[in-house]
DNA sequence: TATTGTTATACTCTATAACTATA
DNA sequence: TATAGTTATAGAGTATAACAATA
């Protein structure tokens, strides 16, 4: 649709239209900023004696999940799991409990400590909420709209 | 779905304005749009039978970079990089070369095939492609310019 | 003395394969 | 037979500490 999306590399662009950047441009912004987003979170994180697998683990839980869920939505092999959710138990942020219907299953649950420790991680990463704060109210719901725009095609099967 | 979209955990926000998004739903779709991204990254990027860290290595070297060069922008210690360039050169992705002004220092040189592979990499993150060719051109130069007015804040230093 | 790159070490994450206990 | 979870294994990324060569 958005007719000339091109390659780029950006061909004799030397006075591009600022307004219509290309695809590479806008890949490129993107990783930027996700890969900041990201060492802020294994920065804070990392305050907690956490690695981000095992933050990220704990920020699923919000509900108990099975061993099986986690590993779908870590998008891991479900054998990853065992180790890494042994070693949020052995912190006391994690519980296994057996599930009542289906005595093959685990539902892994978090502890009081648990949700604290993501509430906190949260409210911590300080970069990124002040990189927010710098925003509009305007840009803000820009942003967010935009986001979640892109969201469903960017998590879709990727055939 | 914005009514029961349990995304995130907002305050007392069950009607919230859909214009003035909080923070954390602000992170969260961050987070969620980040994470795809990489994951169309990781997945390309296997196809080609290297790893995130390879391919992020190959794609800082459109010019020689000194080991430690290469350190400082991956945000690891110097010593990870020995076995990443190591792994890269025995692919023949990679050159390290002598520095001529100061005899400590290796500047590692992306060959020819290393230079190909990065290039068709971009070309083939067709998720990421699919989702910014599902936007208008006013949403891409909008999104563009949201991107390109976080990044400075979101990679400033972390005091 | 300080810096560059390397090695040695230990831990975590990752996929694969094989195993158990359930279903 | 199929599924949930585990174990064993091997490869890769990571930080720390120590080292040689050079500045």
């Amino acid at each position: 649709m958005s007719s000339t999306t091109g390659t780029d590399s950006t061909p004799g662009a030397i006075g591009a239209d600022p307004a219509a950047p290309s695809t590479a441009q806008i890949m490129d912004s993107m990783a930027a900023v996700g890969t900041a987003y990201f060492h802020d979170f294994a920065a804070v994180v990392s305050r907690h004696g956490l690695t981000s697998v095992q933050a990220k683990t704990l920020s699923l839980l919000r509900r108990p999940l099975p061993m099986r869920g986690l590993a779908d939505r870590l998008v891991c092999d479900a054998s990853n799991v065992t180790g890494i959710v042994d070693r949020l138990e052995s912190r006391g942020l994690v519980r296994r409990e057996p599930n009542p219907t289906d005595r093959r299953v685990k539902n892994v649950v978090a502890t009081e400590e648990g949700h604290a420790t993501i509430r906190r991680i949260r409210e911590e990463m300080q970069t990124t909420r002040d990189a927010l704060d710098g925003l509009t109210l305007e840009e803000r719901a820009g942003l967010y709209a935009l986001l979640q725009r892109l969201r469903p095609a960017m998590e879709a099967p990727h055939s």
